[in-house]
DNA sequence: GCCGTTTTCGGCCCGACTGTTTTCAGTCG
């Protein structure tokens, strides 16, 4: 696919033209490039078929440009843009401080094209003779520099939350503060977060600042302000807090919580309706029409509230225009956890552990889903032992409430078929499958093994479809329309793993399986009775893609999720 | 360069902060 080329060289451009000054050509381009870049179709097609203008922010000189790139493999104005300034803009504005003007500044005066360009120019003392720069500048690229290239790496949102509910409920135990809450990304639960933003309501500010910088895990105190202080944790966590005013309480939530796409379409709005937005509250020719909630916001621009988690200037202003926001998935949906490990093969607790955290968490059934089959992982099960297995599972249900159900996870070969004969998976409640080997098949041989191993008639779920590890592991390729489109029609689940280093399929795969008419489980892959708790990181993952509870399978109360299985 | 419940021209998100100025441009979120 050549989306990711066309909107990285439209990026580009779009800094390049603004470097040079030139007013709103910038955002046209940055507009188109972030549509292509999120289109969820082969960009190549679209051209195939005459739709380019279609695509939001593409006109015609846009259009253009597209269709040079796919004929010719390059944009002629591209081209001349570069010639003019070879300078690797991406890299110099990655340095916290410098925007497109002043990297086109530093080429033109000090020939500077690359981060190394820019590190020696700064060493030597060069910035600081430059007009309109000075010895501050100077300082904070040296000092920017080497953050920059530690930085960038954002934090799992498995690893995020806890510590930021950890200083959430420090917070609501002062007694200056008077609510709290979480905003930013971490609201919006994104699988990665790069900080942590809290608001809080403060009935004395310096004391919430003070209790602020002086928490145990505060490990240094970046910034101590009136308003606004910022701290790191011992866990590395960069923690931002924020007072609000009570009466911008609501704006100012949807202010940090973004996404800033969200925030600028709902600025626009705003406009358009005769009023203007900003964190301190929604005004009508300077007087405050609402602010105090998000609700109020949302309704006096004549929305429907919009969660959090779909802020993200896809679609769903549109679709709170029209009150048509679907009623999205929520934890207490959640019937039941279809794949989960125990002491039989690599988890470290008992099937009864398992069930006994399942009754705590409300759930009517779990499937204890051990590793199956010939594969070397984990202490995989035989048919010995599945049947022994089902020995102690039938005693657990004797008297646990939760309905524990029997499954396998079975590893996918390389061909597409299973290593477990039909006559064992036959006696199964559930049988899930993932691969666990072999990720590094091109996209043509991996979409055949996948297409394959949908036809599978005793195959219920897919496992970790596209088996990426957050900043571990690239997820593998297939042809996502071909294989979605079968699992749709073979009717084979495709499961969000929850597990906060997984979240597989993620948020923009899910909503893309959703729009084929497939079927998702969230669960957990617990390995212990504890790390059932993962689920909220399944739903949400769930919610980002606009999934409802009709939408999971493990909503189903355990008669029809049953009758759903093939 | 794009776009339209201000529709083929004339707009294009908002405010804070910083470092450099001497009233503001650039950058960021």
């Amino acid at each position: 696919m050549k989306n990711a080329e066309i909107a990285r060289i439209f990026y580009e451009m779009a800094d390049i033209l603004e470097a040079q000054g030139v007013d709103f050509k910038p955002r046209a381009y940055r507009n188109a490039a972030m549509s292509i870049e999120t289109l969820g179709k082969d960009i190549e097609d679209v051209y195939k078929k005459g739709k380019l203008k279609e695509i939001p922010g593409v006109g015609e000189s846009l259009a253009m440009k597209i269709s040079e790139y796919i004929e010719t493999g390059k944009i002629k104005a591209y081209e001349k843009l570069k010639k003019k300034f070879p300078v690797d803009m991406k890299g110099l504005t990655s340095v916290e401080g410098i925007g497109a003007k002043t990297a086109l500044v530093l080429y033109k005066k000090l020939a500077v094209k690359s981060l190394k360009d820019l590190h020696r120019a700064a060493k030597n003392k060069k910035i600081r003779k430059i007009k309109g720069l000075g010895l501050k500048t100077e300082r904070n690229i040296l000092a920017n520099i080497d953050f920059a290239k530690e930085s960038g790496k954002r934090i799992p949102i498995g690893k995020a939350l806890p510590s930021a509910i950890n200083v959430l409920r420090k917070l609501e135990e002062s007694s200056t503060v008077e609510k709290a809450e979480i905003a930013g990304s971490l609201r919006r639960m994104k699988e990665t977060i790069g900080d942590v933003d809290i608001l809080v309501l403060s009935k004395k500010p310096s004391n919430t600042m003070d209790f602020f910088t002086k928490m145990k895990t505060v490990k240094k105190v970046l910034a101590k302000g009136k308003e606004k202080s910022a701290v790191i944790l011992d866990d590395g966590l960069h923690v931002d807090l924020r007072l609000i005013p009570k009466d911008s309480w609501g704006s100012a939530l949807m202010y940090f919580t973004g996404s800033k796409e969200h925030n600028v379409e709902m600025r626009k709005l705003a406009i358009k309706k005769g009023m203007k937005l900003s964190e301190y509250g929604l005004f009508k020719k300077q007087k405050m029409v609402a602010g105090k909630t998000e609700e109020e916001v949302y309704r006096k621009l004549g929305l429907q509230f919009v969660p959090p988690e779909i802020r993200q200037n896809s679609g769903e202003m549109e679709a709170a225009a029209k009150k048509k926001l679907p009623d999205l998935v929520e934890l207490k949906d959640i019937k039941g956890d279809l794949q989960m490990h125990t002491k039989w093969s690599d988890g470290s607790d008992t099937v009864e552990d398992m069930a006994k955290k399942a009754d705590e968490l409300g759930y009517e059934y779990i499937c204890i889903t051990d590793h199956g089959g010939n594969l070397k992982i984990a202490n995989s099960l035989d048919w010995k032992r599945v049947k022994k297995q089902r020995k102690e599972i039938d005693k657990v249900n004797r008297k646990s409430k939760v309905k524990v159900l029997q499954g396998l996870e079975i590893n996918i070969r390389k061909d597409g078929t299973v290593d477990v004969p039909e006559l064992l998976m036959k006696e199964l409640d559930v049988v899930v499958a993932g691969i666990h080997a072999n990720f590094k098949q091109d996209e043509k041989a991996m979409t055949k093994r996948m297409l394959k191993v949908l036809e599978n008639r005793y195959v219920d779920i897919i496992v970790h479809p596209t088996c990426r590890m957050i900043n571990e592991r690239k997820p593998i390729s297939f042809d996502k329309e071909k294989v979605f489109q079968k699992a749709a029609d073979e009717g084979v689940v495709l499961e969000i793993d929850a597990q906060p280093s997984r979240l597989d399929l993620n948020d923009a795969n899910s909503k893309k399986a959703l729009g084929y008419g497939c079927m998702l489980s969230i669960d957990t892959d617990a390995h212990s009775a504890e790390t059932l708790g993962y689920m909220h990181y399944g739903v949400g993952t769930a919610r980002r893609a606009w999934a409802t509870k009709k939408d999971i399978l493990n909503c189903l109360s355990l008669k029809k999720m049953m009758k759903k299985l093939k």
